[in-house]
RNA sequence: CGGGGCGUGGUGUAGAGGCCUAACAUGCAACCCUGUCAAGGUUGAGAUCGCGGGUUCGAAUCCCGUCGUCCCCGCCA
């Protein structure tokens, strides 16, 4: 037998027991004669004591032992007298007299501190990541994570969905991101691609009458990465049949409010989610995937400056743009040096300036402004007016294209939210954006892309404008958002071949390449396709903001770096010859 | 693809042309110590300062290049 109970699980009531622990050597103070280990398992830490002259076998093999060797000790569990006690360990009354030592395995000195949390330098911690799992703060991410995707499956277990896998070898299409792709070594020069989402897979599924579908679905992008994007990354996936929008925001709603409520008590999620239209989320915020625990909204401006001798106003109004700004509680105390940083914040998100007006803290002091001189004061009174700002704010202007204003001020925003600290961290503010186009001008290949992807219905009211005014049809598409990041997003689907040869005329995809691609869909929705949609949500992001986390590799046990190494295994890495022979690959020679 | 940050004993930092024969903390090693829980004390070992080139009488320090890593832009239907 390796133990007779967890480092964590003993309390009072097994005082006079002999047992038996096993586990890794938290930390060791040697007083001699006497030894203390704290011995560790990811249940937790128990004292063990070590007394030379009541076991000194025991005692000469405690003082062999250094950090992170694996131990078995059996002994006695003795209370601690009071002024021994460890109040902040769950085992803390108690600690295990050691009889019996017996060393599983040595620890070279580790590269990381594993009692300690942080400091050193991520790729070392990616390198050493077995060791980096050992530590509280991992292992708690892991089993909130467990817990989350648990209860997500129990969730839908209970509403009748059907947990079914596809395959990871898929075919590529040209649309999305960049694929993965696979060599076939049975079919010379052609390829597999792993999955950006299972969206056809889950599609097909619904026609063949799974009407309730889910998968925790691993799905894989080729681009460059970020804090909250990796080149792998797992989705909650899911689709039913014979329903509409609310009736999949419902079930999400409820599923995500339930499973904040029961994992992390401690967050508070306003109910209902906030429902914002697409447009509604860029006017306001700049964005579409807003931070809505604070305010700093946006307030377009261009009318009360629309005559203005100021050039840069005229100029970006001239050439249909807009003027927009937002008001910073506190800020009219800014330096000029402080606000020359902030223009260079807005300048780094693509405007080429910024207009301020900082408000003195006495209502009889005239204002420092940037551009005040060229506007008449009652225009700048009604500018205060429009922001509601107050004595000591400051007021902040871009005037460019919509596009820039969005961005910047967007950019500006978190800024402030930062500074300020303006976002509660024990809230979670999931929000619906809805309503969004179905398809955008792209302006360097000169056709229309897909917001969302090639499959996402239009709204019913706007189908006669697929042929007319493309850009103002809306999608039955939405998306959900949480605290500042895009959580996911899903659609009412085309189930009607007709439409769907619709929407690829309007994303120029020809009949021909249509048929290449997407042959099997169009197939499909003549053999009885249902009405039905579905979503798909990033679980590393979930567990992120549930655990406060700023990057989504503290929530995924092996996560890669920015170029989308493993430094703990270190892939990718060459492959033989013959390797690359069984799959008919030559490999171009370096420039 | 572009912008920015970081790279110095095992780990985290300091040093910003000569005070560097590289400092501090922690870890590590040895010894002392019977109530610690970040134990304490004494002693000691451990770094050609990411790599390559250049400037200079002299480079951890300045310049160029390169590699790694992080953040951001583009990209992510």
């Amino acid at each position: 037998m390796f133990r007779s109970h967890t480092c964590g699980e003993l309390r009072i009531e097994h005082v006079g027991a002999n047992v038996i622990l096993s586990g890794w050597v938290n930390r060791r103070r040697d007083h001699g004669p006497l030894i203390f280990i704290d011995l560790r398992d990811r249940y937790g830490v128990t004292q063990i004591v070590f007394d030379q002259s009541a076991a000194s076998q025991a005692h000469a093999g405690a003082s062999e032992v250094r950090s992170e060797y694996v131990l078995q000790v059996q002994g006695q569990v003795v209370h601690r007298t009071p002024e021994t006690v460890n109040p902040d360990i769950p085992t803390g009354t108690i600690e295990v007299q050691a009889s019996v030592i017996t060393i599983f395995n040595a620890s070279r000195t580790p590269p990381l501190y594993i009692s300690k949390d942080g400091g050193e330098e991520e790729s070392l911690r990616l390198k050493y990541r077995y060791l980096d799992l050992r530590r509280q703060r991992m292992q708690e991410n892991m089993h909130l994570r467990h817990r989350a995707v648990k209860y997500i499956r129990d969730f839908l277990d209970t509403e009748g969905f059907l947990e079914i896998e596809t395959p990871i070898l898929m075919k590529s299409t040209p649309e999305g991101a960049r694929d993965y792709l696979v060599p076939s070594r049975v079919h010379p020069g052609q390829f597999y691609a792993l999955p950006q989402s299972p969206q056809q897979l889950k599609q097909l599924l619904m026609v063949a009458g799974y009407d309730r579908y889910f998968q925790i679905a691993r799905c894989f992008r080729d681009e460059d990465q970020r804090a909250d994007r990796q080149p792998e990354f797992t989705q909650l996936d899911l689709e039913m049949s014979f329903v509409d929008q609310e009736d999949i925001l419902n079930l999400i709603e409820t599923l995500f409010t339930q499973l904040v409520t029961t994992l992390t008590p401690d967050k508070q999620v306003p109910t209902p989610f906030p429902r914002l239209t697409y447009t509604e989320a860029i006017n306001r915020y700049g964005s579409d995937k807003p931070d809505i625990r604070y305010g700093l909204e946006l307030v377009d401006v261009s009318d009360v400056l629309a005559n203005t001798p100021f050039q840069v106003f005229q100029n970006a109004l001239a050439q249909g743009g807009q003027i927009k700004g937002l008001c910073v509680p506190g800020g009219g105390q800014y330096s000029r040096k402080q606000l020359d940083e902030l223009v260079l914040v807005a300048q780094s998100a693509g405007a080429k300036g910024l207009a301020w007006l900082a408000l003195a803290n006495e209502a009889n002091t005239a204002p420092r402004s940037s551009f005040a001189r060229f506007v008449s004061e009652e225009a700048i009174a009604t500018l205060i007016a429009r922001y509601g700002a107050q004595p000591g704010d400051l007021v902040l202007l871009v005037a460019d294209t919509a596009t820039v204003v969005a961005n910047t001020l967007s950019r500006l925003r978190q800024e402030f939210a930062s500074r300020l600290n303006l976002a509660d961290p024990s809230v979670l503010a999931f929000a619906w954006v809805l309503d969004f186009p179905l398809v955008d001008w792209n302006a360097d290949e000169r056709r229309w892309d897909s917001v969302h992807h090639p499959f996402t219905a239009p709204q019913e009211d706007d189908i006669a404008l697929m042929d007319t005014d493309p850009g103002k049809v809306r999608a039955r598409a939405y998306d959900l958002i949480l605290n500042g990041y895009e959580l996911g997003g899903g659609s009412i689907r085309i189930h009607q071949r007709a439409l769907q040869q619709q929407a690829f005329a309007l994303l120029n995809i020809d009949a021909e390449t249509a048929q290449a691609q997407f042959g099997h869909m169009l197939e499909a929705f003549e053999y009885g396709a249902p009405p039905h949609g579905g979503i798909a949500l990033g679980i590393d992001r979930l567990i992120m903001l549930l655990n406060n986390e700023s990057t989504i590799r503290e929530v995924m046990a092996f996560p890669k770096t920015q170029q989308a190494a493993d430094l703990m295994m270190d892939a990718p890495s060459p492959v033989d010859e013959k390797q690359l022979h069984d799959l008919h690959i030559t490999l171009r020679k370096k420039k």
